[in-house]
DNA sequence: AGCCAGGTTTGTA
DNA sequence: TACAAACATGGC
């Protein structure tokens, strides 16, 4: 096992898990233990430093995974200076947040899940489907369930996806998994610029522009997407004063003030408020 | 009992 | 184009 040990100042864990943008980890002796891909990562706080504890060859996935060549003090410090208050509160508080790089095709599925759905119940089905389809692997001894393969998961009926809880959303997830099996490229979009890249995940069975945002933001790394849920749009009314009442306009609204930071500042501005709710 | 959750699709005017 | 209803499920 290697160890790697970075300041907490802007590496929280606990903050990087919980702010909503993964559904897979759980708690482990004095941190959390992260699943991500096929692989599995113990991380935790320890004095002023978050440590990740990892296989050797996972090492240089996981310094990409949680984006540790990143600056986010400058982030940080643009939201502090943005001369929006909710906004410099909401970074001063969350300021340990890391955007994460998930596997593109984990966060499409993941985050079809998660449309008008809470996140206790989207980690609760996820967890069944690795459970049910996901291959089982060792970590420090103790098995846990990789997330399934798009084949693993085009073979089922709809009846099993009912089964794990997706409700309406199991033609989604169906179609999408059987699609990808019969050639739809999802990580070939990489490449593409994040307008165009958009419209192309739009046209996906299930996906409408609010999972379409996150896939950009969680699983392609562009951070000008402003995902606007149920949250965020409260945050728009009640703290921007806002009479928008489409969401994409309010996504654009967010995007044309914010630019490349837009990801970033729709996490600190998510977390804060759900945070404050619950 | 009814509302809500990291919304999207479908139908109607 | 704009808006409303329908869609499963479980916690509160």
């Amino acid at each position: 096992m290697e160890k790697i040990v970075c300041s907490s100042q802007y590496f929280n864990i606990q903050d990087t898990l919980c702010c909503g943008q993964l559904f897979r980890f759980e708690p482990y002796k004095k941190g959390y233990k992260v699943f991500f891909g096929a692989n599995c990562l113990y991380a935790y706080t320890q004095g002023d430093t978050t440590v990740i504890e990892c296989s050797a060859q996972d090492k240089e996935l996981v310094r990409e995974y949680f984006d540790l060549t990143r600056d986010y003090s400058l982030i940080v410090k643009s939201a502090i200076d943005s001369g929006v208050e909710i906004l410099a509160m909401s970074a001063k508080n969350a300021k340990g947040i890391r955007i994460l790089k998930q596997d593109a095709v984990e966060t499409l599925f993941s985050f079809i899940i998660s449309q008008n759905n809470n996140i206790p119940r989207i980690k609760g089905i996820i967890e069944k489907l690795c459970y049910f389809l996901g291959e089982k692997r060792e970590f420090n001894g103790e098995q846990y369930f990789t997330f399934p393969t798009v084949s693993a998961l085009a073979g089922q009926s709809l009846e099993f996806y009912k089964s794990v809880g997706l409700g309406y959303r199991a033609p989604y997830i169906k179609k999408l998994a059987e699609d990808i099996v019969n050639g739809l490229d999802i990580k070939a979009l990489a490449k593409l610029d994040a307008p165009i890249l958009k419209k192309e995940l739009l046209k996906i069975y299930g996906v409408g522009p609010k999972v379409a945002d996150c896939v950009l933001l969680f699983g392609f790394g562009k951070t000008n997407a402003f995902p606007v849920d149920t949250w965020i749009e409260k945050v728009y009314r009640e703290n921007f004063l806002g009479k928008l009442k489409d969401r994409v306009q309010i996504s654009e609204f967010f995007t044309r003030k914010f630019g490349e930071n837009s990801g970033f500042f729709q996490q600190y501005l998510f977390y804060n408020k759900r945070e404050r709710e619950i």
